[in-house]
DNA sequence: GCTTGCCCTGACGTCGGCGTCAACCCGTAC
DNA sequence: GTACGGGTTGACGCCGACGTCAGGGCAAGC
């Protein structure tokens, strides 16, 4: 299987095989022309990177998982190293949601905030006088 | 006052505040000497930069916020067009913090799996003949 | 012979938010 | 004088995971 037909089977491009190789993650054989040959195992090892991708891995992280099918284990995760960044990537995500949910909350009070600073001057404006100028940047709210 | 005051006061750095200007977030007066002339004002502004980065906001998606409070508006959230990138942002946020938490639980099932499964390899290899050969890779658990 | 289609290497571009020089100017203190 | 502590502009570096050219090769089909 060349380049193409690789690339093409997984989804994905030529450009980022030859980086995946740059890298050292992919290494290739080389047929009698030079091009880049490929088997069923690379297929196997290129869908496991994808798929940590998709989960948000870096490429290093998908290393261990690569090697660990290189060595002829069942499975990307059969060997202690994948499990470590399985769970490493668990504490990272758990670290991340929460300081999300955390600004979430916070720009969720600045809004009922400014919301309410918006009405009580619009009250306001409707008591004494005339109204007073409110802001126009931003045009109506859609 | 000066680039350099102007940073310490806000804790950031005076590279940050020449970034800042060149693309048009928070413009400076100069003195006669062409050096950047910066007032409370300012101040107030970059503050505003700050906390919203903090947040994770974008540089571009905090110019309503500076523009508001340029327009001499008493904060920079009392103009609708900021209120509507507070709603973004918390749709963003939402919709971010799903995503994570699916691959959480992905990651978190995957973890499981694998550790099943090798526990049971190794529990067959305590029966039947001798212990087989488990993967090496990763070293020792810590 | 010429086009088409696949492959090759090498190298620059992308995005955001600055960090980090380089080379220079200016005023003040020693 | 000269060293120091500010300021100025301009330009390149960084990170990750590739996209996108530029320029060339090789084989098959018409």
């Amino acid at each position: 299987m060349r380049i193409g037909e690789l690339a093409a089977r997984a989804g994905t491009t030529t450009r980022t095989l030859r980086y995946y190789e740059s890298r050292g993650l992919l290494p290739a054989r080389r047929d009698e022309l030079g091009h880049r040959a490929y088997d069923e195992r690379d297929l196997r090892a290129l869908q496991q990177i994808r798929t940590l991708q998709h989960f948000g891995f870096e490429l290093e992280e998908t290393r261990p998982f690569v090697e660990c099918l290189r060595a002829g284990h069942p499975e990307g995760d059969s060997c202690p190293a994948s499990l470590a960044v399985y769970r490493r990537k668990l504490d990272e995500l758990d670290a991340l949601i929460g300081e999300l949910a955390a600004v979430r909350e916070k720009v969720a009070g600045q809004l009922t905030r400014a919301e309410r600073a918006r009405d009580e001057l619009a009250a306001e404006a409707l008591v004494p006088g005339g109204p007073e100028p409110v802001c126009e940047l931003g045009g109506r709210e859609r």
